[in-house]
DNA sequence: TTGTATGCGTTATCAG
DNA sequence: CTGATAACGCATACAA
């Protein structure tokens, strides 16, 4: 309720007992009489006395928190993924640090290493940096969680969801409806996540699809930029890396006069809320951020406790088919 | 590049001299003869030493963080709020710590004291608490800054946006076209911000509207919700609370059949990135983050630096006029 | 059950 | 310019 400016001795003073005693009240340890620990409680409460969270990190160690890095918070993908590991962080007391890198890949060792310093451990999402940079990002940090990125010799530890496997289905979807010119648009440069959906998407072929890809990026404005290149290559779906991606090639498409799905069909990966209200709503996978943010907690609980780390656990992402994509055109693209 | 064991005293034996020195070198002192510090330099690149911030925020009484509160990390105009103020932040070296409080008035308090603990100063963007509660919370400390909020007597400080005159100024587009009874969907039930919306629509019967009110939400989906409430009052226009809240709206007048705007006019505010992708594009309110955060990191370097809290500011929102906006239909609203 | 004393990693104030 | 050394606020063995 009020400053933080009040130390544990003025309380101890005020209370008339040792600043070890309120240490252990604030702590909650059972070692102290009830009397006195409900005595030093008012008088702390009353100064508005609160422990300084750095000088108990100090003595103790730990900060209680966790850092998090991830490429962009412009994604709702991943802030609803920060929130799915808050649920647990918050749970067990911890607070998080979230940085964000921008995308700028350059950038990402020394972010993670400032929430190193920070942070008793630390959660990289979806990572871009080079192998041989996280390699040397993890050495002597024991406490350093990988989500959605899978590292050559598999350090640091961590979680990755399937998405392969969706975005196979996506294209055997496109494949029953009688697509066969694809044309990927590619995400983050480095991005493990998007090389698995271009791997599935490559794949495809094996379905009967002629996958092509163009770059884009894993923004709305990527999409729009990307789309006309994409048309060019005279193909009846779009398979965008992201649903933010796909939302800007959705616009683009409007404006060249290509009427979704009729014309051309278009996916999207994710399924971020958004995704639900464009027009029409974009056909996409979901990733479920709340469990995957559940197994994350858990392995950074297991890491934080000095205990093994688990086995590395795959969730799956499951397609969900809206209205974006239909039946190829009979006679190819109609373009201009 | 390496762990964080190491401590300033390896590193001074190391290379031989003592911590101070070590210390000094670090921080950058030309107090220091240009080849010991380049050795030292050396030595800690090599050791791999970086700094504790726990042990310098003890001896320094500072922690080099600034917090930020925001009600919901899910509405983009929050993160790209963040993002503004976190420009100057990062050109300072500061390291700011978000936490939402997702809607959770009662818990707004709580964590926003918990921030204080963490950080040198504390940014609270649009608090919903009451005024006695922000009071409390302010008093006794020095380096609270509000953001789009004004409270009773002027504390805390802060910056806030003209929210009036812009929604104002959509509702006298909407008058221009022949709009009449107007419905608000209201947002976040403590806002100022919707607060202040709310009183522009309502002077908006000064401009010969008739404006009624439904609550709602700040959220797609209570916008969603809220939507059939709103049609049964027959207006020729909707006035969403923000962005959010609008696509949701237009979601649920697809589903039931109307057409905007031809049909019934819809506005949002704040500007999203989405609003420019919606179908139609949506009018709304540009409130200029880029501008606000600036400001607002100056106004906290200010405050840090003890000096006086510079007159509150005020920034201006201005109208985006979209394709969701139109005459008001000559026999007034269609609805089943 | 309670108090005393030491250490946590830095910065900063003094002396040299 | 450099080196001891006293804080910083707290937790915790160790004593009592």
């Amino acid at each position: 309720m009020a400053s933080g400016k009040i130390t544990i001795s003025e309380v101890a003073r005020e209370a008339g007992v040792s600043i070890a005693t309120v240490s252990r009240v604030m702590q909650g340890r059972p070692s102290v009489s009830p009397d006195l620990a409900r005595r030093v409680r008012e008088v702390a409460r009353h100064l508005g006395y609160s422990p300084s969270p750095m000088a108990r990190g100090l003595a103790t160690g730990s900060t209680g928190m966790v850092g998090i890095l991830v490429p962009q918070l412009s994604n709702p993908y991943f802030h609803e993924l920060i929130k799915a590991i808050g649920v647990g962080a918050d749970h067990d007391g911890y607070r998080m640090l979230v940085l964000e890198s921008d995308e700028r890949v350059a950038d990402e060792p020394d972010l993670a290493a400032s929430l190193y310093a920070h942070a008793d451990g630390v959660i990289l999402c979806s990572p871009r940096m080079a192998d041989d940079d996280l390699e040397r990002v993890t050495l002597g940090r024991p406490r350093l969680l990988c989500v959605n990125r899978i590292a050559r010799d598999g350090q640091p530890p961590g979680i990755a969801c399937d998405m392969f496997s969706p975005m196979l289905d996506i294209c055997r979807l496109l494949a029953t409806q009688g697509h066969r010119r694809v044309v990927y648009f590619a995400g983050a440069p480095y991005s493990w996540v998007n090389a698995e959906r271009w791997r599935a998407v490559q794949h495809s072929a094996a379905l009967g699809l002629d996958p092509l890809r163009v770059q884009a990026g894993p923004s709305i404005d990527a999409g729009y930029a990307a789309t006309d290149a994409a048309l060019a290559l005279s193909p009846t779906a779009l398979i965008a890396a992201n649903d933010l991606c796909a939302i800007g090639v959705l616009t683009r498409l409007r404006e060249v006069g290509l009427q979704v799905p009729r014309d051309v069909s278009l996916t999207g990966f994710d399924d971020i809320p958004f995704s639900r209200h464009t027009l029409p709503a974009l056909t996409t996978a979901r990733i479920p951020r709340l469990e995957l943010g559940r197994q994350v907690w858990a392995m950074m609980r297991a890491v934080l406790a000095d205990e093994a780390p688990p086995a590395r656990v795959l969730a799956t992402a499951e397609v969900v088919v809206r209205d974006s994509t239909g039946p190829a055109p009979a006679s190819g693209i109609r373009y201009r």
